[in-house]
DNA sequence: TACCCTATTTATAAGGG
DNA sequence: TCCCTTATAAATAGGGT
């Protein structure tokens, strides 16, 4: 069989879903056997959301850790050609670093929200309960708002 | 073979590098047969940083969709719970969704730069060059870091 | 379309160099 | 630790319903 692009639809409908949950299978023992974090994301056609594996929430999770990689990671180290223009970009980076930080603080509340509405967990709350929660996820998304409002302060002055 | 974290740890490298090579096949694979986009993120104390699958960029392109899913789709529909509060974290949603666009533009602009950095691209280009593209990463970073601060600035209003 | 079957391919655990 | 081999287990393409 050869690897390429396969033009009959259905066959290839039937060896995504085939492979897909191979796929997913494979994230699953590569975790548990080795005891470390993998997440697959699917972005096919056949459905309107990307499919995440092992689920949103572990994703979002390693998702983070990717990214404060991508961003402090590399930062200084590489920075041996002084110039100007370069150092700028770091300092960019480190403001995204900062803005980003606060950006998933404030993400992580509201997937956590969605979270619970999806699993129907909080029809099950009574409203005093349901209030609350909401009142908690405020509280800290306005927290957050306002260090971000600050650090752009801070940045102009 | 039991499905458990393998305790002796040569045994545990072994069968995570093998199951990794395949996790990364299977990715390939599964992308070119069905002509979709697929990423793994793998995240083990074997190294310093992520290992991402196909590549950083590609990754980077696929989560900014599995973002933009996880912000904007879910947001309204569910809301038929009329609560004011409800109503507030859709809007602090909303300027997420904002913000993160911005940083994503930031990002992407410092990513290339890390890519080619990493490449020895950027030792192959004369000065000029190299400075050529390093003004126009920064007015970039500029025109982004404005356009932030301009959203806020509206916020607070 | 989706499911089941099975011949074949592929992955991989275990063992040795 | 890494590479190679091999017996076994698992995945899966293709065909039928």
């Amino acid at each position: 069989m050869k690897l390429a692009f396969m033009v009959n639809e259905s066959a290839r409908k039937i060896t995504y879903n085939k492979r897909k949950k191979s796929l997913k299978k494979m994230v699953d023992e590569l975790t548990t056997l080795c005891g470390i974090d993998v997440c697959a994301i699917l972005y096919s056609g056949y459905h309107s959301e990307p499919e995440v594996w092992p689920s949103p929430l572990e994703v979002q999770r390693i998702i983070t850790k990717f990214k404060s990689y991508s961003e402090v990671g590399q930062g200084r180290k590489k920075l041996n050609q002084e110039s100007y223009l370069m150092e700028r970009i770091v300092k960019s980076k480190e403001k995204l670093v900062k803005v980003e930080k606060a950006n998933w603080e404030m993400e992580r509340s509201l997937i956590l929200f969605q979270c619970l509405q999806q699993e129907n967990f909080i029809n099950t709350l009574n409203t005093n309960v349901l209030n609350d929660l909401a009142w908690e996820i405020n509280d800290k998304l306005k927290e957050i708002t306002s260090k971000m409002n600050q650090l752009d302060t801070n940045e102009s002055t």
